[in-house]
DNA sequence: CCAAAACAGGATAATTTTGTCCTGTTTAAA
DNA sequence: TTTAAACAGGACAAAATTATCCTGTTTTGG
């Protein structure tokens, strides 16, 4: 569904959340082994993400990834998807073809596009501190 | 969503299907051509389509792909998802866990799992003949 | 029988995605 | 001021996906 990045990338920000929650940072090294993530891979993820506007970084020693309350509060899981793996996913055709529409529409966008239609407006629902409660409080996880 | 060797697989089957309701065999030159599709790739796609059993193919001089009535009627989008892309999109967790259940769920997993559910319903609810017979009737297209 | 049409399948190549390594810069604390 | 923690980013490597090429086999029609 969404890239390996994307996985990466929506359980660091839930993760930094988390922390912000409690006025804390969050290092790269932090986040890697408690999302089960590669470091180094996660780190170019969370460029994107802090180039995005999505999550803060600050440098140097007791640096590391925060993001505000009120940015928690309102950006959405939909705006992270958007800023790693594109658009696309709210988009495109099922079958894969670049004009498909109402006018000329493939043989299953009806019925795919209610199930696209779904998951955006999941998506455009959810904010990361819906994502980040849960976590907090140990009812939900994000290792394994 | 679908990988690319997926989309080309329903494509192709969908315009076999429409020839075969008409008692016609189609050759891969020409599913790659009506389908907008890599020809030699294509052939790849089929050849485990046809190792799934959902479309059957005959060599020799006219050869080519066909389906039985039988078949485009009880066959569902799902086994085709399934024989090109595996179960994963059926099962996997959104953000990529291993193990995400109910008993120990992602922060997403409730939420994920009612859009997926919803789309593997579509697609066990969907037939080969339910997506061919708007092709057939021109109301339906697999190109561009 | 022979030629040509058509699928099967192995080998290889190109592209994209995923992942690692290393160097540089920033910054706080000792 | 020096050191070490920590992010930034370029270069490179590995793996997966997508795509092509070529040879072989089957089969029908002439």
């Amino acid at each position: 569904m969404f890239s390996r990045a994307c996985e990466y990338g929506i359980r660091a920000t839930i993760l930094i959340a988390t922390h912000s929650i409690v006025g804390e940072r969050v290092s790269l090294k932090d986040i890697a082994r408690k999302t089960d993530s590669p470091l180094a891979f996660t780190g170019k993820v969370l460029q994107q993400l802090v180039k995005g506007g999505i999550v803060t970084s600050v440098q140097g020693v007791n640096g590391g990834f925060e993001i505000g309350r009120k940015q928690m509060e309102e950006t959405r899981l939909s705006q992270i998807v958007a800023a790693i793996d594109g658009e696309q996913i709210f988009r495109a055709c099922g079958l894969g073809l670049q004009e498909c529409n109402a006018k000329k529409p493939c043989p299953l966008h009806d019925k795919f596009a209610s199930i696209r239609n779904d998951l955006k407006t999941m998506l455009e629902g959810t904010s990361i501190l819906d994502l980040s409660t849960g976590l907090k409080d140990g009812l939900t996880f994000l290792q394994r």
